[in-house]
DNA sequence: TTCGTTGCAAAAGGTTTGCATACCA
DNA sequence: TGGTATGCAAACCTTTTGCAACGAA
Protein backbone atom coordinates (compact mmCIF):
# COMPACT_ATOMS: atom_id res chain seq x y z
CA UNK A 1 0.00 0.00 0.00
CA UNK A 2 1.48 3.73 -0.31
CA UNK A 3 2.46 5.83 2.09
CA UNK A 4 4.30 3.47 4.04
CA UNK A 5 7.34 4.68 5.18
CA UNK A 6 9.21 1.69 5.37
CA UNK A 7 12.15 3.22 7.33
CA UNK A 8 11.87 3.14 11.53
CA UNK A 9 8.53 2.00 13.33
CA UNK A 10 8.55 2.74 17.16
CA UNK A 11 10.76 5.87 18.34
CA UNK A 12 12.47 3.29 20.94
CA UNK A 13 12.94 -0.21 19.63
CA UNK A 14 14.80 -2.32 22.41
CA UNK A 15 16.47 -4.95 21.59
CA UNK A 16 15.48 -8.26 23.69
CA UNK A 17 16.16 -11.43 23.21
CA UNK A 18 11.96 -12.01 22.75
CA UNK A 19 12.25 -9.97 20.17
CA UNK A 20 15.71 -11.27 18.54
CA UNK A 21 13.81 -14.48 18.65
CA UNK A 22 10.81 -13.48 17.18
CA UNK A 23 12.64 -12.04 13.96
CA UNK A 24 14.84 -15.40 13.74
CA UNK A 25 12.04 -17.39 13.70
CA UNK A 26 9.70 -15.14 11.10
CA UNK A 27 13.34 -14.52 8.78
CA UNK A 28 13.53 -18.42 8.53
CA UNK A 29 10.25 -19.10 7.66
CA UNK A 30 9.72 -19.20 3.44
CA UNK A 31 5.87 -19.44 4.03
CA UNK A 32 3.62 -17.72 5.85
CA UNK A 33 3.02 -18.42 9.55
CA UNK A 34 0.06 -17.22 12.44
CA UNK A 35 0.91 -15.60 15.34
CA UNK A 36 0.55 -19.15 17.44
CA UNK A 37 2.53 -21.26 14.74
CA UNK A 38 5.63 -18.69 15.88
CA UNK A 39 5.03 -19.08 19.03
CA UNK A 40 4.78 -22.68 19.10
CA UNK A 41 8.05 -22.59 17.06
CA UNK A 42 9.77 -20.92 19.54
CA UNK A 43 8.53 -22.97 22.79
CA UNK A 44 9.59 -25.59 20.76
CA UNK A 45 13.20 -24.20 20.04
CA UNK A 46 13.16 -23.75 23.76
CA UNK A 47 12.46 -19.92 23.67
CA UNK A 48 10.79 -18.90 26.56
CA UNK A 49 8.36 -16.06 24.83
CA UNK A 50 4.97 -14.94 25.58
CA UNK A 51 2.12 -15.18 22.82
CA UNK A 52 1.21 -11.44 23.81
CA UNK A 53 4.73 -10.44 22.99
CA UNK A 54 4.93 -12.43 19.79
CA UNK A 55 1.36 -10.63 18.91
CA UNK A 56 2.79 -7.50 19.68
CA UNK A 57 6.01 -7.86 17.96
CA UNK A 58 4.48 -8.93 14.49
CA UNK A 59 1.96 -5.69 15.16
CA UNK A 60 5.09 -3.42 15.23
CA UNK A 61 6.80 -5.09 12.36
CA UNK A 62 3.76 -5.30 10.54
CA UNK A 63 3.06 -1.07 11.26
CA UNK A 64 6.53 -0.34 10.12
CA UNK A 65 5.55 -2.33 7.03
CA UNK A 66 8.49 -4.96 7.53
CA UNK A 67 6.31 -7.95 6.93
CA UNK A 68 3.37 -9.38 4.70
CA UNK A 69 -0.01 -9.83 6.29
CA UNK A 70 -2.36 -11.82 4.36
CA UNK A 71 -5.90 -13.08 6.06
CA UNK A 72 -6.83 -17.10 6.05
CA UNK A 73 -10.32 -17.70 5.55
CA UNK A 74 -11.38 -17.82 9.14
CA UNK A 75 -9.87 -14.19 9.79
CA UNK A 76 -6.49 -15.28 10.85
CA UNK A 77 -3.83 -13.49 9.81
CA UNK A 78 -0.79 -14.61 8.74
CA UNK A 79 2.67 -12.95 8.38
CA UNK A 80 6.03 -13.02 6.38
CA UNK A 81 9.10 -11.28 6.26
CA UNK A 82 8.57 -8.67 2.94
CA UNK A 83 12.10 -9.64 1.09
CA UNK A 84 12.66 -6.19 -0.07
CA UNK A 85 10.98 -2.90 -0.19
CA UNK A 86 7.94 -2.15 -1.74
CA UNK A 87 4.78 -4.41 -1.07
CA UNK A 88 4.62 -7.65 -2.85
CA UNK A 89 1.31 -9.96 -3.46
CA UNK A 90 1.55 -13.72 -3.26
CA UNK A 91 -0.11 -16.73 -4.64
CA UNK A 92 -0.84 -19.33 -1.30
CA UNK A 93 -1.68 -22.80 -1.77
CA UNK A 94 -5.02 -23.35 0.51
CA UNK A 95 -3.89 -26.84 0.96
CA UNK A 96 -0.22 -26.78 2.25
CA UNK A 97 0.40 -23.18 2.54
CA UNK A 98 2.98 -22.79 -0.16
CA UNK A 99 3.76 -19.31 -0.77
CA UNK A 100 4.73 -17.84 -4.53
CA UNK A 101 5.83 -14.71 -4.83
CA UNK A 102 4.10 -13.47 -8.35
CA UNK A 103 4.52 -10.25 -9.90
CA UNK A 104 2.06 -7.80 -9.82
CA UNK A 105 2.83 -4.48 -11.81
CA UNK A 106 0.14 -4.88 -13.61
CA UNK A 107 -2.11 -5.09 -10.27
CA UNK A 108 -0.42 -1.80 -8.83
CA UNK A 109 -0.48 0.18 -12.41
CA UNK A 110 -4.56 -0.99 -12.05
CA UNK A 111 -4.72 0.33 -8.71
CA UNK A 112 -2.72 3.55 -9.28
CA UNK A 113 -5.26 4.20 -12.41
CA UNK A 114 -8.15 3.48 -10.15
CA UNK A 115 -6.98 5.96 -7.53
CA UNK A 116 -6.76 9.05 -10.16
CA UNK A 117 -10.20 8.20 -11.69
CA UNK A 118 -12.43 8.15 -8.96
CA UNK A 119 -11.31 10.79 -7.07
CA UNK A 120 -10.47 8.78 -4.02
CA UNK A 121 -7.23 9.96 -2.24
CA UNK A 122 -4.58 7.76 -0.45
CA UNK A 123 -5.78 4.73 -2.09
CA UNK A 124 -4.62 1.60 -0.47
CA UNK A 125 -5.16 -2.58 -2.29
CA UNK A 126 -4.88 -5.81 -0.73
CA UNK A 127 -4.74 -8.24 -3.29
CA UNK A 128 -4.52 -12.09 -2.31
CA UNK A 129 -4.12 -15.01 -4.59
CA UNK A 130 -5.26 -18.56 -3.32
CA UNK A 131 -5.19 -21.90 -5.00
CA UNK A 132 -4.07 -25.04 -5.13
CA UNK A 133 -0.31 -25.42 -6.11
CA UNK A 134 0.81 -28.56 -8.36
CA UNK A 135 1.89 -31.25 -5.75
CA UNK A 136 -1.02 -30.90 -3.78
CA UNK A 137 -3.05 -31.02 -6.95
CA UNK A 138 -1.63 -34.07 -8.34
CA UNK A 139 -2.65 -35.78 -4.80
CA UNK A 140 -5.93 -35.36 -4.89
CA UNK A 141 -7.35 -32.86 -8.14
CA UNK A 142 -10.39 -32.41 -5.95
CA UNK B 1 -38.31 -6.53 -2.70
CA UNK B 2 -38.85 -9.06 -4.99
CA UNK B 3 -37.26 -12.06 -3.73
CA UNK B 4 -39.65 -14.86 -5.98
CA UNK B 5 -37.73 -15.50 -8.44
CA UNK B 6 -34.81 -15.61 -6.12
CA UNK B 7 -31.82 -18.28 -6.80
CA UNK B 8 -31.59 -22.01 -5.20
CA UNK B 9 -28.73 -23.04 -3.34
CA UNK B 10 -29.52 -24.93 -0.47
CA UNK B 11 -31.55 -27.30 -1.69
CA UNK B 12 -34.45 -26.93 0.13
CA UNK B 13 -34.83 -22.74 1.27
CA UNK B 14 -37.75 -21.88 2.79
CA UNK B 15 -39.22 -18.18 2.64
CA UNK B 16 -39.48 -17.57 6.27
CA UNK B 17 -40.29 -13.84 7.56
CA UNK B 18 -37.27 -13.89 9.64
CA UNK B 19 -35.14 -14.69 5.84
CA UNK B 20 -37.25 -12.03 3.82
CA UNK B 21 -36.62 -9.39 6.34
CA UNK B 22 -32.66 -9.99 6.07
CA UNK B 23 -32.84 -9.92 2.48
CA UNK B 24 -34.91 -6.98 2.35
CA UNK B 25 -32.67 -5.15 5.15
CA UNK B 26 -29.58 -6.08 2.70
CA UNK B 27 -31.29 -5.58 -0.64
CA UNK B 28 -32.20 -1.68 0.96
CA UNK B 29 -28.59 -1.31 1.79
CA UNK B 30 -25.73 0.65 -0.68
CA UNK B 31 -22.76 -0.10 0.96
CA UNK B 32 -21.48 -3.17 3.06
CA UNK B 33 -23.01 -4.16 6.16
CA UNK B 34 -22.05 -5.93 9.23
CA UNK B 35 -23.96 -8.80 10.45
CA UNK B 36 -24.25 -6.76 13.49
CA UNK B 37 -24.95 -3.70 11.97
CA UNK B 38 -27.68 -5.85 9.63
CA UNK B 39 -29.59 -7.12 13.03
CA UNK B 40 -29.39 -3.74 15.09
CA UNK B 41 -31.09 -2.40 11.67
CA UNK B 42 -33.71 -4.54 11.52
CA UNK B 43 -34.25 -4.47 15.53
CA UNK B 44 -34.76 -1.19 15.27
CA UNK B 45 -37.18 -1.51 12.51
CA UNK B 46 -39.46 -3.66 14.65
CA UNK B 47 -38.36 -7.25 13.27
CA UNK B 48 -37.59 -9.99 15.51
CA UNK B 49 -34.62 -11.74 14.37
CA UNK B 50 -31.78 -13.29 15.90
CA UNK B 51 -28.31 -12.56 15.71
CA UNK B 52 -27.94 -16.03 14.59
CA UNK B 53 -30.16 -15.86 11.89
CA UNK B 54 -28.84 -13.00 10.43
CA UNK B 55 -25.55 -14.97 9.90
CA UNK B 56 -27.02 -18.03 9.05
CA UNK B 57 -28.47 -16.25 6.48
CA UNK B 58 -25.46 -14.12 5.04
CA UNK B 59 -23.49 -17.28 5.04
CA UNK B 60 -26.03 -18.63 3.18
CA UNK B 61 -26.04 -15.94 0.97
CA UNK B 62 -22.46 -16.08 0.71
CA UNK B 63 -22.23 -19.63 -0.35
CA UNK B 64 -24.35 -19.10 -3.08
CA UNK B 65 -22.60 -16.43 -4.29
CA UNK B 66 -25.45 -13.94 -3.99
CA UNK B 67 -23.57 -11.15 -1.81
CA UNK B 68 -19.97 -9.38 -2.23
CA UNK B 69 -17.81 -10.02 0.69
CA UNK B 70 -15.06 -7.64 1.84
CA UNK B 71 -13.22 -7.61 5.40
CA UNK B 72 -12.27 -4.93 7.58
CA UNK B 73 -9.09 -4.09 9.21
CA UNK B 74 -10.09 -6.16 12.15
CA UNK B 75 -11.26 -9.32 10.27
CA UNK B 76 -14.89 -8.34 10.45
CA UNK B 77 -16.80 -9.52 7.49
CA UNK B 78 -18.89 -7.12 5.52
CA UNK B 79 -21.25 -7.59 3.12
CA UNK B 80 -23.55 -6.22 -0.12
CA UNK B 81 -25.57 -7.65 -2.19
CA UNK B 82 -24.13 -8.56 -5.57
CA UNK B 83 -25.80 -5.94 -8.57
CA UNK B 84 -25.17 -9.24 -11.09
CA UNK B 85 -23.69 -12.18 -11.86
CA UNK B 86 -19.80 -12.67 -11.53
CA UNK B 87 -17.98 -10.71 -8.83
CA UNK B 88 -17.16 -7.37 -8.08
CA UNK B 89 -14.54 -5.13 -7.02
CA UNK B 90 -14.49 -1.87 -5.00
CA UNK B 91 -13.28 1.10 -3.57
CA UNK B 92 -14.42 1.43 -0.52
CA UNK B 93 -13.74 4.99 1.41
CA UNK B 94 -11.99 3.95 4.67
CA UNK B 95 -13.85 7.17 6.69
CA UNK B 96 -17.45 7.19 5.71
CA UNK B 97 -17.81 3.32 4.07
CA UNK B 98 -19.74 4.99 0.84
CA UNK B 99 -18.63 1.72 -1.31
CA UNK B 100 -18.02 2.14 -5.33
CA UNK B 101 -17.88 -0.68 -8.12
CA UNK B 102 -14.55 -0.06 -10.09
CA UNK B 103 -13.72 -2.12 -13.36
CA UNK B 104 -11.61 -4.73 -12.56
CA UNK B 105 -10.89 -6.01 -15.82
CA UNK B 106 -7.44 -5.97 -15.71
CA UNK B 107 -7.20 -7.78 -12.26
CA UNK B 108 -9.23 -10.27 -13.88
CA UNK B 109 -7.05 -10.66 -16.71
CA UNK B 110 -4.05 -10.70 -14.62
CA UNK B 111 -5.48 -13.26 -12.21
CA UNK B 112 -5.88 -15.33 -14.99
CA UNK B 113 -2.33 -14.93 -16.23
CA UNK B 114 -1.17 -15.75 -13.17
CA UNK B 115 -3.10 -19.39 -12.89
CA UNK B 116 -1.84 -19.94 -15.67
CA UNK B 117 1.96 -19.36 -15.37
CA UNK B 118 2.29 -20.47 -11.96
CA UNK B 119 0.54 -23.91 -12.69
CA UNK B 120 -1.74 -23.36 -9.74
CA UNK B 121 -5.02 -24.66 -9.73
CA UNK B 122 -8.36 -23.32 -8.79
CA UNK B 123 -6.66 -20.08 -8.46
CA UNK B 124 -9.21 -17.48 -6.75
CA UNK B 125 -8.43 -13.98 -6.12
CA UNK B 126 -9.11 -11.16 -3.46
CA UNK B 127 -8.99 -7.67 -4.11
CA UNK B 128 -10.23 -4.91 -2.17
CA UNK B 129 -9.22 -1.00 -1.91
CA UNK B 130 -9.80 1.21 0.43
CA UNK B 131 -9.07 4.97 -0.04
CA UNK B 132 -10.30 8.25 1.64
CA UNK B 133 -13.64 9.20 -1.21
CA UNK B 134 -13.87 13.18 -2.50
CA UNK B 135 -16.03 14.64 0.52
CA UNK B 136 -14.17 12.86 3.19
CA UNK B 137 -11.01 14.18 2.01
CA UNK B 138 -12.79 17.75 1.45
CA UNK B 139 -13.59 17.96 5.32
CA UNK B 140 -10.25 16.44 6.44
CA UNK B 141 -7.72 15.99 4.26
CA UNK B 142 -5.06 13.98 5.95
C1' DT C 1 -46.78 -34.62 10.39
C1' DT C 2 -42.24 -33.65 8.92
C1' DC C 3 -38.06 -31.79 8.89
C1' DG C 4 -35.84 -27.52 7.95
C1' DT C 5 -35.40 -23.13 10.79
C1' DT C 6 -35.06 -20.27 14.77
C1' DG C 7 -33.09 -18.36 18.94
C1' DC C 8 -30.96 -18.48 23.20
C1' DA C 9 -26.93 -19.39 25.52
C1' DA C 10 -22.49 -20.97 25.44
C1' DA C 11 -18.33 -22.17 22.98
C1' DA C 12 -14.79 -21.18 19.91
C1' DG C 13 -11.02 -18.76 17.97
C1' DG C 14 -8.03 -15.05 17.35
C1' DT C 15 -6.37 -10.68 19.14
C1' DT C 16 -5.97 -7.04 22.62
C1' DT C 17 -5.55 -5.02 27.22
C1' DG C 18 -4.74 -4.30 32.47
C1' DC C 19 -1.33 -4.47 35.58
C1' DA C 20 2.51 -5.91 38.34
C1' DT C 21 7.10 -7.42 37.38
C1' DA C 22 11.51 -7.73 34.81
C1' DC C 23 15.06 -5.66 32.35
C1' DC C 24 17.49 -2.79 28.63
C1' DA C 25 19.85 1.46 27.98
C1' DT D 1 17.37 4.83 37.65
C1' DG D 2 13.68 5.54 34.31
C1' DG D 3 10.83 4.03 31.27
C1' DT D 4 10.01 0.33 28.01
C1' DA D 5 8.99 -4.63 27.43
C1' DT D 6 7.12 -8.80 29.16
C1' DG D 7 3.74 -12.22 30.57
C1' DC D 8 -0.17 -13.92 32.75
C1' DA D 9 -4.96 -13.75 32.95
C1' DA D 10 -8.97 -11.77 31.66
C1' DA D 11 -11.46 -9.06 28.40
C1' DC D 12 -13.10 -8.37 23.70
C1' DC D 13 -15.20 -9.29 19.21
C1' DT D 14 -17.03 -11.64 15.75
C1' DT D 15 -18.68 -15.96 14.28
C1' DT D 16 -20.17 -20.75 15.09
C1' DT D 17 -22.52 -24.56 17.42
C1' DG D 18 -25.71 -27.37 20.68
C1' DC D 19 -30.20 -28.13 21.48
C1' DA D 20 -35.10 -27.68 22.42
C1' DA D 21 -39.00 -25.35 20.52
C1' DC D 22 -41.23 -23.61 16.38
C1' DG D 23 -43.45 -23.40 12.00
C1' DA D 24 -43.64 -23.70 6.72
C1' DA D 25 -45.06 -27.01 3.34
Amino acid sequence: MRGSSVGEWPPAWRSTHQRVAVLGALSGCRDFVSARELHATLTLEGTTVGLTTVYRTLRALEQGGRVDVVRERTGERLYRPRPTDGHRHYLVCRRCGLSRTVDADAVERWADNVAAATGFAEVEHTVELTGICEQCHAVTPS
